[in-house]
DNA sequence: CGGCTCATGTAAAAGCCTTTCACATGAGCT
DNA sequence: AGCTCATGTGAAAGGCTTTTACATGAGCCG
């Protein structure tokens, strides 16, 4: 049926058919390949089969793809948290160690979005659709934060949400950073950047007094402002 | 007495007489300038005054300009941090709590550095010198946290001193990178960077049982490994 | 001093990238 | 069928990187 218009394009014609999501799909494999530093737009153009000066009818330049690339990932990266934080079931401390997770894992498993996003030195706070989408990201966090720190232990001094939440932020930014992206990865760690993270962060929480042993499901979530725990580490006993 | 010698050498004779280190000053420039990715050999070149081919006299290429300007990069962090530790004095937290302040001093005071070192994507685990010097870096943080380690309260299991090395270590890249550097030290924050970070630690340390409040000088650090304080927040009072 | 030699520069050239501009094509609409 | 405009192409200008053959002169030796 429409196989053949789809071989047409495919066959390329005068005409691409596709070439914009086509640059960012070849942009996406080569950043995710060679970093974004090494990223080329003639290399892209190259992939998608078109002249060097063809991407120019769809990005001003190469920033600006590098940048659709960004905006893209922050939104996916949105999705992710969100996924992740999943409204803060079944717990809100589980609900919370679940975003650092998916922090680290959508540093390994998306390189080159994480690579636009972070690592290509792209001024976010000069685009406001990128900045826009960067802080939506964010307010994933943010609004996790927010829930958590309504469950403060009574009788302490509640913590900012913002605060929290630009910690455990700088946490799985660090984490990820360093451990969890390029040849940083392979530096040998006593424990899976996942661990290192999770043992943190549960270790910060544990400072603002919270109980951050998982209570067993259908306890209320009450239950979470006991008092804090004896001591005893998140990472496991020492031998 | 010696201007005249060093006028010939400004006045450029056919020899140079200084070139490498003068284009690594210049490269020093332009990275702080335009960051590790803008920075060009040519441009290095031509600020020193002499042929774009010179350069290749002193360096394979750009890389290896690069990563000889992390090099030095980590050798100055290093000397930063040990300086910060003091060897734990006055009190260990006191100093660990300094440590933090360098690593975010020495992020925005040398930018330069900093993005050679981290933000060059320069594979650092390939250049064993390289990757010395970085370690050396690192070793001061897991000393200072060995010292730390050995003070925590009794009764409580012993935190590896390790893993808390690399939770600082990620707490303080994490901050540095997203709210003192570039861009990012633009976003508006509710504290500054540096007591985002103190906050921080602060917080994770009494996660682990330490009491965290300074005891006055004079005081033996024994008085470090009372049971934990009383909640009571390092964020100053909730209005 | 006269000459040698080698480190250090230069010039030129090849190859790649970015970006622009005039021109070609053909998809979709009338 | 014919028009038009979005989308591609080719060619060219201007940079950067890196290599190669050649030039210079600083330091050393007799």
């Amino acid at each position: 049926m429409s196989w053949r218009k789809e071989q047409r394009r495919a066959e390329r014609g005068y005409h691409h058919g596709n070439l914009k999501e086509a640059l960012l799909q070849a942009a996406l494999g080569l950043i995710a390949e060679k970093g974004a530093a090494g990223f080329t737009f003639a290399d892209a153009a190259r992939m998608a089969g078109v002249s060097p000066a063809a991407p120019y009818r769809h990005f001003r330049d190469r920033d600006e793809l590098l940048s659709s690339i960004a905006q893209r990932g922050f939104e996916q990266f949105e999705a992710v948290l969100t996924n992740a934080w999943d409204d803060g079931r079944p717990d809100t401390v589980t609900a919370f160690e679940r975003v650092g997770k998916a922090y680290l894992a959508f540093a390994r498993e998306e390189p080159a979005f994480y690579s636009a996003m972070f690592e290509s030195g792209l001024p976010v706070d000069v685009n406001p659709t990128l900045q826009a989408a960067s802080e939506r990201a964010f307010g994933i966090i943010r609004a996790a934060a927010e829930r958590l720190a309504a469950l403060a232990p009574p009788g302490t001094p509640r913590p900012p949400a913002m605060m929290m939440a630009l910690h455990i932020w700088s946490m799985s930014h660090g984490v990820a950073s360093l451990f969890a992206r390029g040849d940083a990865a392979r530096r040998k760690l006593p424990m899976s950047a996942e661990d290192l993270l999770e043992a943190e962060v549960l270790i910060y929480l544990r400072g603002l007094g919270f109980r951050t042993d998982r209570r067993p499901s259908g306890q209320s979530e009450q239950a979470e402002q006991k008092p804090p725990p004896l001591p005893s580490g998140p990472w496991g006993t020492p031998k």
